[in-house]
RNA sequence: GGGGAGAUACCAAAGUGGCCAACUGGGGCAGACUGUAAAUCUGCUGUCGAAUGACUUCGUAGGUUCGAAUCCUGCUCUCCCCA
């Protein structure tokens, strides 16, 4: 028996939760969440998560499972993700996933290797030393301990170094040792459908969600969590720009400005990440029978399949 | 009617004779990214070109000068003050 996982893509905005819900209805089947903020049950108005008559028709994984207090990671949804997708696959044979997070959706397809975990107290030490030193000291912790990663890292970037730095020091290989880049083979077939549309019209689209967000109580929902906000949950766009608002450093509507541009970009840098993954099939959201087709092609059983 | 200030690229805003195709910010575009990824980081943004570069710009029409966004004059428009 085939066993299929769909994978429905797309900058935020959208309007894959709709569309998620209507395909797994035809379908017969639940859906997975591949979104990184929704997972946060204290973080509901501010990522959009579906309203609750419409969780209700389909069951979602995934969603509102972590609090803000939870350290969760890419790999972490990985394993989670492969235990509960076993468990939906001995009585589904097709189960869609929806969300925008770019990397976990790659994680879950396999395509991050595996890397010992590392105690927290390692990146803390690397991250202060950035902070009290510089960045030019942790590349030079870096070329001496992973010189191969030192060539293609992004120099720049704090978050890139230290983390090949913690995983240097505390496994005693250079964090390039792990990288294999090879995929890992996943029991079921993977079809990967995105969906994208003009940017002008996305934009308005993301416009116009943020006006929604603010009047279903998005400050509200911030300011309840205003005590949360080093959290690294929180450093999520909706919730820091409220809180610069709460500080008292920018108005309301300068913060509801930037929460627009942001997420206008966070969209844009999506759609960047994606562009390079040649698996998947591009769709406009209002071309749903066109995608039920793709997908009913693409699961006919009978043939070699060619994934 | 009189006096004053100003018009700079998509927007805002520097520049006040050559180092200016023009600081900077915003907006936009493009890209990187294998463990907090809605994060983090980079580049471009007058036109053409992969690029050396070429060409056209600083309200507008003239003028001064080897050379003007920068100086002078007319015109148009905007703002402020006095009537």
């Amino acid at each position: 028996m085939n066993k299929t996982l769909v994978i429905l893509l797309g900058p935020t905005g959208i309007g894959k939760t709709d569309l998620s819900i209507e395909l797994a209805l035809r379908f017969k089947t639940e859906i997975i969440s591949s979104d990184s903020r929704q997972f946060f049950r204290e973080m509901a108005v501010g990522t959009a998560v579906p309203p609750l008559e419409q969780l209700e028709k389909v069951k979602h994984h995934f969603i509102g499972h972590l609090s803000v207090n939870d350290y969760y990671s890419a790999s972490k949804f990985e394993k989670d993700f492969l235990q509960v997708s076993k468990d939906l696959f001995k009585v589904h044979d097709l189960l869609l996933m929806t969300g925008g997070s770019g990397l976990y959706i790659d994680a879950a397809c396999g395509k991050i290797d595996n890397i010992p975990d590392v105690d927290s107290s390692v990146r803390d030490k690397y991250l202060r030393k950035f902070m009290d030193e510089g960045l030019e000291s942790i590349r030079t912790d870096l070329r001496l301990l992973d010189p191969v990663y030192y060539r293609t890292v992004d120099l720049k970037n704090y978050k890139r170094i230290i983390r090949a730095l913690e995983i240097c020091e505390s496994t005693g290989k250079p964090y390039s040792h792990y990288l294999k880049k090879k995929g890992k083979k996943r029991a079921f077939n993977i079809i990967k459908i995105g969906l994208n549309m003009d940017r002008r019209e996305l934009y308005s689209r993301i416009n116009d969600r943020v006006d929604r967000m603010i009047a279903s109580g998005l400050e509200e929902e911030a300011r309840e969590l205003f005590r949360y906000r080093d959290k690294n949950a929180l450093n999520t766009v909706g919730y820091k720009e409220m809180f610069r608002y709460f500080d008292g450093e920018i108005s309301r509507d300068k913060a509801i400005e930037l929460i627009k541009r942001n997420s206008r970009r966070y969209a844009r840098r999506q759609i960047t990440w994606w562009s390079r993954d040649k698996e998947i099939k591009w769709f406009h959201p209002g071309e749903k029978k066109e995608i039920i087709r793709h997908i009913e092609i693409e699961t006919r059983d009978p043939g070699p399949k060619t994934q």
